[in-house]
DNA sequence: TGACAATTACGAAAGCCGTCGTAGACAATC
DNA sequence: GATTGTCTACGACGGCTTTCGTAATTGTCA
């Protein structure tokens, strides 16, 4: 498996683009980003993220076409995972009251939330 | 308000040495931390951190004694709130479903989230 | 007082991130 | 074929993070 560090800040909000509109040119995710005027600067945060692995790049084309390497939700679990260790210690029903706290929840959402605390209840021990 | 940037993954690793012991020697942190070895370096970054206000100094003694500048908790919410802009457009629901697949929740956590939850559900529209 | 240990202070180096300017390749159009 | 526009490639810079070596300061104890 490879190996692959957490993306920055600046390359989650490349991702993010990628993620809702699926395979792109550099001038989509520039465009998309507001940031047309800085073309460049975005073309080589690609470059770099492809060298990483974070995203594939397909050449065939003189216009090349970039991809998330990982899903949205592969990506989401890791990022959970990751600040779970640094800042819980592993605690998810910590961050979970935090979240809970904290962000705007839809009744779908909680609904599911609901659903699953009953799977979990019912099988502990 | 003070205005404080996100702890770096170093950062954040320091402050929690600093919440679970309470204010503390920069040998106290260097050892905590099993870097003893790095004691310089140890106390560069608490040196940095009081600069940026993460953490807060007592130079009355000769050897100061260093303390975190925000709770444990409030830190943590800055964080969640922080992951959920970058990486859940602000949908805690998600979130809370990553959290709960992945980690290890306490029955004690678990009923706490149930009683949340609960709340919630009863004062939605 | 003098020697030693522990501590703080300081600066430099290496590496990464984000930014930008510029050069070169390529296609289309006239 | 020359010009124009779009794209990729490349290098350099400033800033930040982490690490380390070293100097300066201070306390202790014989």
């Amino acid at each position: 498996m490879t190996l692959r560090r957490k993306p920055t800040d600046t390359e989650l909000a490349i991702l993010r683009v990628l993620w809702t509109r699926g395979p792109s040119t550099v001038r989509d995710v520039a465009v998309e980003m507001g940031r047309e005027g800085s073309y460049t600067t975005v073309l080589k945060l690609l470059q770099i993220m492809a060298e990483k692995g974070l995203v594939r790049r397909d050449e065939k084309a003189r216009t090349h076409i970039y991809e998330a390497a990982d899903s949205e939700d592969t990506t989401q679990r890791h990022l959970v995972s990751d600040l779970l260790d640094r800042a819980f210690d592993g605690a998810a029903g910590k961050l979970v009251l935090r979240a809970l706290e904290d962000g705007k929840v839809t009744p779908g959402e909680l609904a599911e939330i609901r659903k699953l605390l009953n799977k979990r209840l019912g099988e502990r021990s």
